[in-house]
DNA sequence: TACTTTTATAAAGATTTTATAAAGATTTGT
DNA sequence: ACAAATCTTTATAAAATCTTTATAAAAGTA
């Protein structure tokens, strides 16, 4: 996740225009809807890594596109509004929001709660993991290494085997790897997983033919095996 | 997690009062600290689920108190605060706090935060049943072990084990079984269930000439039994 | 007992799923 | 715009699993 990416949902263009500006300048890759149908859309297939969502749209309520999103949507969802009520926010938060800002909201404040929320996405604050047989995984320098060598991995790469590292010894699906990596217009596409999984494999396997790391679970999906000894 | 532990860091003896209060009626159990270097020893040796932690503390800055927490404890910190400066705000969430409320707070939503934030500790929780005669069944993990260790089930042996497990003691029928694992449309396959429960007995059964298991109830069905003990 | 039905099991055959290389398409960086 | 890197698609071989067949043992019935 080097450019995270954020969906703003809100009808006001004066928001998201200055929501895209700052998020931009903060390094951050931004998709836009106006709408609730927009940004229900938007988000099944751009797959963001975070979402703020104004609670006053034109089409349908706020809590709703909400509770819709998170029928699905693990990442975090940050709500932006203008009602500052209790039961509001409350309401919020108990459908699933992560954190609720009242407008006009301060940008920095807004900034700083958005990097508290995507490092809980980061599959552990601990910077760096070691497993077994000589694999080692930098999360702050996006690095990866083999017996002490750096490996290359592309960034769908590095997401996924930090998918698995995050899930250490249980089964992934494959439409949930399908899910998490590609979004869930790509369920379906089981030929990447295993294109993936084969390049994977090629690079942090000591012998692609008999795997250590990425077991897999015929018709299911695949487990992560590395018992994590710090 | 049945009573998350939430450990309240504030030298106002009312503030802790009130929470104490409020935290008990929404089911937490609580530990209280009045000082920086008190809240510090009691995070260490309660590892409680959440941490209130008030900034201004009167033996150490607030600011010092989360940068030493963040250095190992990993669950949600909730910052509460008289300071309302988005300098503040910023540079407590930048050192690792979940969440940032100013003071004074209304209850309920701080109760709707901290629950939101408890969310995020849910989910790898690892369900796993233990039954009689070394056979344990983990749901989370997709795995199932027999006197500690691992068996390897193809997708239609688990799921035939884990419907039985789920119906200990009670007697299936060839019909109810071929539905459920096959379809509607194989209820006359009688030959499948065979195949698949021996099988399954070759692998799970101490010995599968004397099923302890999973038991035939001639013309009817089969029954699962191990007295789940834990 | 003799006969039929049901169950257990191994193993062959068929099908599905997976692994992998490599070609074509797209994106990214300079 | 160009080259390099990466992603997507296609093709095919290998592996795993499922399905069917065959046969023997056990259970039920007359």
């Amino acid at each position: 996740m080097s450019q995270p990416l954020i969906l703003v949902i809100d009808d006001e263009a004066q928001i998201r225009k200055l929501l895209e500006i700052t998020l931009h300048t903060s390094d951050f890759k931004v998709k836009e809807a106006a709408s609730a149908k927009e940004g229900l859309a938007l988000a099944k297939n751009s797959n963001p890594d975070l979402i703020l969502l104004d609670l006053g749209l034109p089409d349908e309520s706020g809590h709703l596109v909400l509770t819709k999103l998170r029928e699905w949507f693990t990442k975090p969802i940050i709500i932006l509004s203008v009602q500052s009520s209790e039961e509001n926010i409350i309401r919020a938060l108990d459908n699933g929001a992560n954190d609720y800002l009242v407008k006009p909201f301060r940008t920095g404040e807004l900034l700083a709660r958005i990097r508290s929320s995507i490092r809980s996405l980061l599959p552990n604050n601990s910077t760096k993991l070691n497993f077994t047989n000589g694999l080692e995984i930098d999360y702050s320098n996006r690095e990866v290494k083999k017996n002490n060598e750096v490996i290359k991995l592309t960034a769908t790469e590095y997401d996924l085997l930090t998918l698995f590292a995050k899930n250490e010894g249980r089964v992934l699906t494959h439409q949930y790897l399908l899910r998490e990596i590609w979004g869930p217009g790509y369920i379906n596409q089981s030929q990447y997983l295993r294109v993936f999984i084969a390049q994977l494999r090629k690079k942090i396997e000591t012998d692609p033919n008999k795997p250590e790391y990425i077991m897999t679970e015929s018709r299911v999906g695949y487990r992560f095996i590395a018992k994590d000894n710090l």
